[in-house]
DNA sequence: GAAACTAGTTTCCTTGAAGAAACTCATTAT
DNA sequence: ATAATGAGTTTCTTCAAGGAAACTAGTTTC
C-alpha cells in the first residue's frame, strides 16, 4: 500500500481494466456461474441465468472468449451442443467473485440490522 | 463452497446485489480513491477521477451517502467546502478494490507476456 | 463591479446497451 | 410432414446512462 500520486493512478487504471473487462451486464454472472460449474452448454447457462436472452448470452460469451476467461467447444452431439468452459486464467478471477459474494451475502444482513 | 442449487442461486443474487449497488460508471473508481485517500473535497475529487463531469459526480456521490458507503460534510470555510469521507462499512469494500486492482495489474503482464 | 472559487443543479442532447421477436440451419423424433 | 431441439443471428426498437454547457449562489479577491 503506497500513497505516491503515481502508484495511486496505476492502481486506478488496473481498476479501471477489470472492471472494464467484466463490463455488461451478464458477463460477472457468467463468469461466477462457470467458475462454480466448470463447463456449461449454452442452454443450460441460457436456463441458468435466468432473464438473459439468447443475443446478450452469444455477445458476451464472445467477448469473454476473445479475452481467453472461458473456451469454446463444439461438442459433436446429435443436435450439436457447445460446451463453454472457464480458462485457467479465468479462474483466477474466482477470487474478486468471492469477494463480491461474500460482500453481498454480508450487505443483507447490513440491511436487516439497520431497518430494526 | 457447496453445489447445492439453491445456495448457487443466493450466490448469484449476492453477486448481483453487490454489483448493482457498484453500477455506474464512476462509483468504485470513487470508492477507490476515497479507501486510498479516506476523505476528500468535491473539486480534488473531480481533479482526481479525470473525465468525470460535475454532474456525474454529484449524482453518484449521492447514491453511495444514501448505501451508506462515504458521508457527506459541509466544511464551515470561506468559500464552503464540501468534505466526502468513506466510512467504515464503505471501507468493508476495500478486499474487492483491492483484488480488482491486482487482478488488473496482473491482466496487463498476461497481456504483455502473451503478445509476441 | 468584474472575475474567480467551491459546490453543485438544470437543460438539452447523443449514443450505446439491452430486449423482444422472428428467423436460420441441421438433425431427429412423432 | 411437422414439430422440437440446440445454437445461435438478424432486425427493429426503446430506454436510460452519460456528457456538454450554461446557470445559481455565496463569498472573496483584484
Amino acid at each position: 500500500m503506497i500513497h505516491e500520486p503515481a502508484a495511486c493512478a496505476g492502481r486506478m487504471l488496473a481498476i479501471r481494466d477489470t472492471v472494464e473487462l467484466l463490463s455488461g451486464k451478464w458477463k460477472i454472472q457468467i463468469i461466477g456461474t462457470l467458475v462454480f460449474e466448470n463447463s456449461m452448454k449454452f442452454m443450460e447457462l441460457k436456463r441458468n441465468i435466468p432473464g438473459i436472452g439468447a443475443k446478450m448470452l452469444s455477445k458476451e460469451l464472445q467477448e469473454l472468449e476473445i479475452n481467453q476467461l472461458i473456451t469454446r467447444t463444439v461438442c459433436d452431439t446429435k443436435p450439436i451442443t457447445v460446451e463453454y468452459k472457464i480458462t485457467p486464467y479465468g479462474l483466477t478471477l474466482e477470487p474478486i467473485i468471492a469477494e463480491l459474494a461474500t460482500w453481498g451475502a454480508n450487505h443483507r444482513k447490513h440491511l436487516f440490522s439497520n431497518s430494526n
